[in-house]
RNA sequence: GCCCCUGUGGCGGAACUGGUAGACGCGACCGACUCAAAAUCGGUUUCCGCAAGGAGUGCUGGUUCGAUUCCGGCCAGGGGCACCA
């Protein structure tokens, strides 16, 4: 018997350096196997890495070592999504530089990363705030400007009138600036835009081809993405009570059959007509500042309460030129989608009901369930019931009634098309989308800039390619709030290229989103100085196979790649449209809450969990008092329920931290970090290492007649855990190996001179099982087991289809559904035969003892069912 | 508010396309080894019941020979909402 135990502290270390040295994880592009590009979410370098980040990586390790073993080409590169706002908030904390803040975390996480021991080609490695980076950035910009892709107008942003300065949505807390605590003011500000609106139908189209993304995920853009079919409506205004100029006000419907039921117009505060409406009365004007003052965020203006202002206009309903509808501004409506502008139907929409209840506007109902009848549809109608929202038949509307929701659609819009008002048709059939154009510019530092030149004489200039990249300047002062750019004395002002006249350079810097748009692209060449990507590289390796991060991802950065990725083709820098063929969104992990008894959170490392007849109780370890044990949240510094993992790593190993990460939850949930998991991890470790040295000193050589259960278990364990792996389901894998290492032990301490050999193979065999998994290990077994070379360079094992099979099969007996027994059967028995051996049973005989079969359902191989 | 997801023993979860609910792990309990402890090994562990048996996958109703799985309603928890990344 050799050293007992399985010394990771210094086995892991040594491996790492082993794989390093023989480069075994460096990729090249002209590597002649099929290619399997697998990527994480590359990490924003807050400082050090978390729980999340190893569950991450932990994952896409696993994929890209078992597809290496599979015999493909794989690409695993590793970077750093480096510009973002903490970098600035830390330099106005702590006053140091956002370079240096940013490039000292990046240093430390990448330590933190190389000690898990992942297969990273750690050549390909960026930082998005390289200037060799961005500055392909610029240069696809500046393409995207060129081929029609860009456009500058207004948006909202939110405005810090003590700060003066543009506020992201996270530093808008209830309505004030997080640092002053002034109320926040939505600005105009005119700013950059990626046309990604004209691709919504592309987008949206193009989700059906991405069959191996999550449904939810697709589900999720597609709503984003808001495709819907409408009618834009003309109202006729009553001339005296409408501000000279506004004749008629048009309005986005996507049910043009409730139009029977209108009760109100509702338009934005920063309509036109709200706009000249609000000079001409103060207390509508003051109403119209006040909804400035909400934020900008969608959440905020839809959980806002309802209201609205009542401008005295009038419109004209377009069946009924004797019906007049009450204009009001509403806070609800936004200035963005459609026309800014709507009817509102009470009874058939919830926001509609919330505001027409609110100021005692009319309620009519207009469409009632098929089942019903207008009487009674009627009778049973009042204002405090909900609004009915289903499908149904129009009543109430004159030439509508008895159409259903389709046809009353099709019968306004053939109407009014044939209208006109003013010289114009009143409606117009329209598609529209909620997808708005991205809006990318930052009035901060700590980004990419926009190489624009703003010129007196010649308007909006390019900076000219030879004068790429655009880079920041670093003699800048966080002393202030806003964007040292602005202020920076000399940094801005440069001639017009053109004219060569003074002029000033545009300060605004790109939202850190484009930044993560394309560095999948650049992976596949980031060596190449001149071009953002390089052909070859993209042909050889994109689209990524396997993409993995979080869910929380699933709308934004994912729809932008996409778009950009389409961006990069119209403008020749690559040459496919989607960028991620497959994708994988994995969950969060989470950890109990602690609370000591003055109620302040305590971190788990101050806490020891004690476990006896009264359950699991937490103890302060310092105060030796009691915690409260609290519900299980994502982990988070504010809560303290974070473990670092360097600390896991220092206490259990990498192979451990890994292994607990992957076997619990399925990857896609949450996953419950917990003390007791990772110790039945580590313990696993040792029986594996265990099971392997007495295995080492089997003899390979000898000869059996019959197949030992333990190779069997050997092969079918092989399929299992390669089907697993295929997709993803790491948790189910593990538990294959578990059952493959107990199936083993319980050989092992069985075993004969015959058995032997065949053990020695199984636990050969388990050690490449778990090698993705449990890398450092499964080196140190290897080499225990005196195979030759690296596991990580071995071929997968492969399953012989023969000793998979199964001869006899274990049927259960059903009656009545219910489970009375079983029956042992051949495998390729039929179903009479089946039938008959069920029948034959004697505990089943029993119970069917003199009563009449009604119906007996036998499914081959999986049950067979008899019906009294 | 809108969109999306999730809910199974004491706990994390398994159950392929509607076919044995609880694989595998954690914890707990009992036993072996030990002077003792740790480690390790063996056993038990959904609930009620001595048992026969019955109940059971958030709640509720439905479809089916059969539902954790499909459909309707409800409850609870989570993610996203365009300037957090």
């Amino acid at each position: 018997m050799r050293a007992s135990r399985y010394n990771f502290r210094e086995a892991e270390p040594r491996w790492q350096k082993i794989w390093d040295e023989k480069q075994v994880f460096k990729t090249r592009t002209d590597d002649p196997r099929p290619k399997y590009y697998v990527l994480e979410m590359f990490p924003y370098p807050s400082g050090r890495i978390h729980m999340g980040h190893v569950r991450n990586y932990a994952m896409g390790d696993v994929v890209a070592r078992y597809r290496r073993a599979k015999g493909y080409a794989v690409l695993h590169p590793m970077g750093w999504d480096a510009f973002g706002m903490p970098a600035e908030n830390a330099a106005m904390e702590k006053k140091v530089h956002p370079a240096t803040w940013t490039y000292q975390n990046i240093a430390t996480m990448k330590a933190q990363l190389k000690s898990m021991g992942l297969s990273l080609d750690w050549s390909r490695e960026f930082a998005t705030c390289d200037p060799d980076y961005y500055k392909h950035q610029q240069r696809m910009f500046l393409d995207f400007l060129k081929a029609g892709l860009v456009a500058r107008k207004t948006s909202k942003v939110n405005w810090d009138p003590v700060d003066h300065t543009v506020l992201a949505n996270e530093q808008v807390i209830d309505g004030r600036g997080w640092r002053s605590g002034a109320l926040v003011e939505q600005r105009e500000l005119t700013q950059w835009f990626l046309r990604i609106s004209d691709f919504s139908e592309e987008l949206l189209n193009a989700l059906d081809g991405l069959t191996r993304w999550p449904e939810k995920v697709r589900l999720m853009q597609a709503n984003w993405i808001g495709r819907s079919e409408g009618l834009t409506i003309r109202w006729a205004l009553v001339p005296e009570s409408a501000p000279a100029g506004f004749d008629t006000l048009e309005i986005y419907t996507t049910r043009p059959d409730t139009l029977g039921g209108a009760s109100f117009m509702a338009i934005a505060a920063d309509h036109p007509l709200a706009k000249t409406a609000g000079a001409q009365d103060p207390a509508l004007q003051a109403f119209i500042e006040e909804c400035r003052r909400m934020g900008t965020s969608q959440a905020t203006l839809e959980t806002a309460e309802k209201r609205g202002y009542d401008t005295g206009i009038r419109a004209r309903h377009p069946f009924d030129p004797t019906w007049e509808l009450p204009v009001y501004v509403a806070n609800f409506i936004l200035m963005d989608y459609g026309t800014g502008a709507i009817f509102g139907c009470p009874a058939h929409d919830q926001r509609d009901h919330d505001f027409a209840t609110r100021y005692a506007l009319p309620i009519k109902p207009v469409v009632r369930p098929a089942e019903m009848s207008d009487a009674e549809a009627n009778a049973a109608f009042s204002r405090e019931a909900p609004p009915y929202l289903d499908d149904g038949v129009v009543f109430n509307s004159g030439f509508l009634d008895g159409l259903t929701i389709a046809a009353a659609k099709e019968a306004v819009a053939a109407r009014l098309e044939a209208e006109t008002i003013a010289g114009a048709p009143v409606a117009a059939r329209k598609v529209n989308f909620r997808l708005r154009d991205w809006g990318i510019s930052r009035q901060r530092y700590w980004g990419c800039p926009i190489p624009i030149i703003h010129c007196e004489d010649c308007g909006i200039v390019p900076v000219p390619n030879q004068a790429l990249p655009v880079t920041l300047p670093d003699d800048v002062d966080f002393d202030k709030p806003g964007n040292p750019l602005d202020r920076h004395p000399t940094w801005r002002h440069v001639p017009c290229p053109q004219c060569g006249k003074p002029a000033r350079r545009e300060t605004d810097t790109m939202d850190t989103f484009v930044d993560s748009s394309w560095y999948f692209a650049r992976f596949t060449d980031p060596f190449n100085a001149d071009s953002p990507t390089s052909p070859a590289a993209i042909a050889k390796w994109l689209p990524v196979d396997q993409y993995i991060g979080g869910i929380e991802h699933a709308i934004l950065h994912l729809l932008y790649s996409r778009f950009f990725t389409r961006a990069m083709s119209l403008t020749g820098h690559a040459d496919i449209k989607e960028p991620f063929e497959g994708l994988f969104t994995q969950g969060m992990v989470v950890h109990e809450t602690y609370r000591n008894a003055d109620g302040a959170w305590v971190s788990p490392a101050e806490i020891r969990i004690e476990t006896g007849e009264h359950g699991r109780r937490a103890v302060e370890i310092e105060s030796g008092r009691e915690a409260i044990i609290g519900s299980i949240e994502k982990m988070s510094k504010s809560k303290k329920n974070v473990v670092d993992p360097d600390d896991i790593i220092a206490s259990y190993g990498a192979d451990t931290a890994r292994w607990f990460m992957l076997s619990d939850s399925p990857p896609e949930r949450d996953v419950i970090w917990s003390e007791e998991g990772v110790q039945g991890a580590g313990r696993f470790v040792q029986k594996i290492w265990r099971l392997v040295t007495e295995a080492a000193d089997l003899p390979r050589e000898g000869s059996t007649d019959t197949v030992p259960a333990v190779t069997r278990a050997a092969h079918k364990a092989v399929l299992s855990v390669s089907e697993d792996l295929e997709r993803l389901r790491f948790n189910r894998c593990i538990a294959h190996i578990h059952d493959l290492s107990n199936t083993i032990a319980a050989a092992l301490a069985e075993r004969s001179d015959e058995t032997g050999p065949a053990i020695r193979e199984a636990v050969r065999v388990m050690v490449q099982l778990f090698a993705p998994m449990m890398p450092h290990l499964a080196e140190e077994c290897w080499a225990e087991l005196n195979e030759d070379g690296l596991v990580a360079d071995a071929a997968w094992p492969v399953a012989d289809p023969a000793l998979v099979r199964e001869d006899r099969l274990l049927l259960p007996v059903q009656i009545n559904g219910r489970k009375r027994g079983d029956i042992e059967v051949p495998a390729e028995a039929d179903a009479a035969a089946v039938e008959a051996m069920a029948r034959a049973d004697a505990a089943i005989g029993a119970l069917l003892e003199g009563k009449p079969i009604r119906k007996v359902i036998v499914v081959p191989k999986r049950i067979v069912n008899i019906v009294l």
